[in-house]
DNA sequence: CTTCCACCGGAAGTACCGGTAA
DNA sequence: TTACCGGTACTTCCGGTGGAAG
């Protein structure tokens, strides 16, 4: 068994450098020294923030673009070498970064921007109103500048609403000494509308806008990052080229493209190739999506596989369904295993959670006489991988 | 113009869980 | 130990609705 092992172990280390130099330079959260097709948009950030280094408080800051345009990155490293520049000025400023859709719950969001100043919050169990205290009483002790960043901030106001930043967006009211700045980073652009209209025109006191790359621009990027990132000679020009192209016509997504560049190396490196081509592009195409659905699927929790299984049924047998329709399968399958069904209404919320993980297009119509209900679809393509994940339970 | 279908989706409430603070 | 907190997962109740049919 060992020396099973031991040959596994000895084979990657004779592989290992052949097609990778450094594969983290191609992860998503890898912060590049140089962000091409950006200039404009850093030179402005910087103009916003840099008062910031004279002791007086920054805009707060909307920042819109589509994903994989780069705000994350663009943000992360402008606020970087803020940081940077601040002692040598003897500013203080300390900030906050915090994706709202991974850290997704007010009390969270809340308790990680009162531990960027380093205070000591646990994981639950006080009250929300508490961490604001301790939070508003470690700024004035400490009497600097907080900038918060909030990625993908419409998200959180969807699912939560506008409180939270109801609240952030006047905390200085609160502050003698310390001043915070806000940095609201979103995807959707309509998002604004939703909000409360203190809120939209405190936060939005400066608004950057981040438009999608094309296929040149996502050029640039890839290939000046695969250099580091690649052997020399793993990598051609032209297989850099096609990724791009790949992602340029899913909305210019430059997080799309790279991953696509760095499953493609490492199936090359499985395969042993000594250098990536067309055919591994195509084959992490195709296995990014299907890792992503078995991901997606698999880990749903018990009614929400069921409720799946309905659908797929409906769509196998009728090409789509309508909630009715799909209540009831769900009702029939769930009794057969033994479950207690949930409500229909619960059930409605189910199939739109499945349409926002990507899982199933749910389309609200009005079918005059016939009522309003959801049409439930799956694309063709998709069955098959699901059927697998859910074939494991 | 009205009716009425087959749901939608907001609001409020309940039960439970893992956690803190004193 | 007890009181309390927030998050999750659900239920119950119910007003609301676009447009084909009458």
């Amino acid at each position: 068994m060992s020396d099973i092992i031991d040959k596994i172990i000895e084979e990657r280390l004779k592989r290992h450098g052949r097609i990778f130099v450094n594969k983290e330079i191609l992860l998503p959260d890898y912060i590049p020294e140089t962000l091409p097709h950006r200039e404009r948009e850093i030179r402005k950030l910087v103009e916003i923030l840099v008062v910031g280094l004279k002791g007086e408080r920054p805009s707060n800051i909307l920042i819109y673009g589509l994903t994989g345009t780069g705000k994350t990155a663009v943000t992360k490293f402008v606020l970087k070498k803020l940081m940077e520049k601040a002692p040598s000025l003897g500013a203080r400023i300390k900030y906050a970064y915090v994706n709202t859709r991974k850290v997704d719950t007010t009390y969270r969001v809340l308790a990680s921007i009162a531990r960027s100043l380093g205070l000591r919050i646990p994981l639950s169990g006080i009250a929300i109103s508490e961490i604001y205290t301790r939070y508003v009483q470690a700024l004035e002790n400490w009497g600097g500048l907080h900038i918060i960043a909030l990625d993908e901030i419409d998200y959180y106001v969807k699912r939560h609403g506008d409180d939270l930043l109801y609240k952030l967006v006047r905390i200085n009211e609160d502050l003698e000494n310390a001043k915070v700045a806000i940095i609201g980073i979103t995807n959707d652009i309509n998002f604004v509308d939703t909000l409360d209209p203190r809120v939209r025109s405190s936060l939005g006191e400066e608004e950057i806008v981040f438009s999608p790359y094309d296929a040149e621009q996502l050029f640039d990027i890839l290939w000046e990052r695969a250099q580091k990132a690649f052997v020399p000679g793993a990598v051609s020009e032209k297989i850099v080229r096609y990724c791009a192209g790949l992602a340029a016509r899913e909305h210019g997504d430059a997080r799309r493209a790279l991953d696509l560049l760095r499953v493609a190396g490492e199936i090359a490196e499985r395969q042993g190739a000594n250098k990536v081509e067309i055919k591994h592009v195509i084959q992490a195409s195709r296995e990014i999506e299907y890792g992503r659905i078995y991901q997606a699927v698999s880990t749903l929790p018990l009614h929400a596989k069921l409720v799946l299984n309905a659908i797929i049924y409906l769509v196998k047998t009728k090409g789509s369904g309508t909630t009715g329709e799909i209540y009831s399968k769900y009702k029939e399958i769930a009794m057969s295993y033994g479950y207690d069904p949930l409500t229909q209404r619960r059930v409605s919320e189910i199939i739109n959670e499945l349409d926002m993980l990507g899982l199933a297009t749910a389309l609200v119509v009005n079918r005059g006489r016939y009522g309003k209900t959801k049409i439930v679809k799956i694309p063709r393509e998709l069955l098959t991988i699901m059927e697998e994940a859910l074939g494991e339970t």
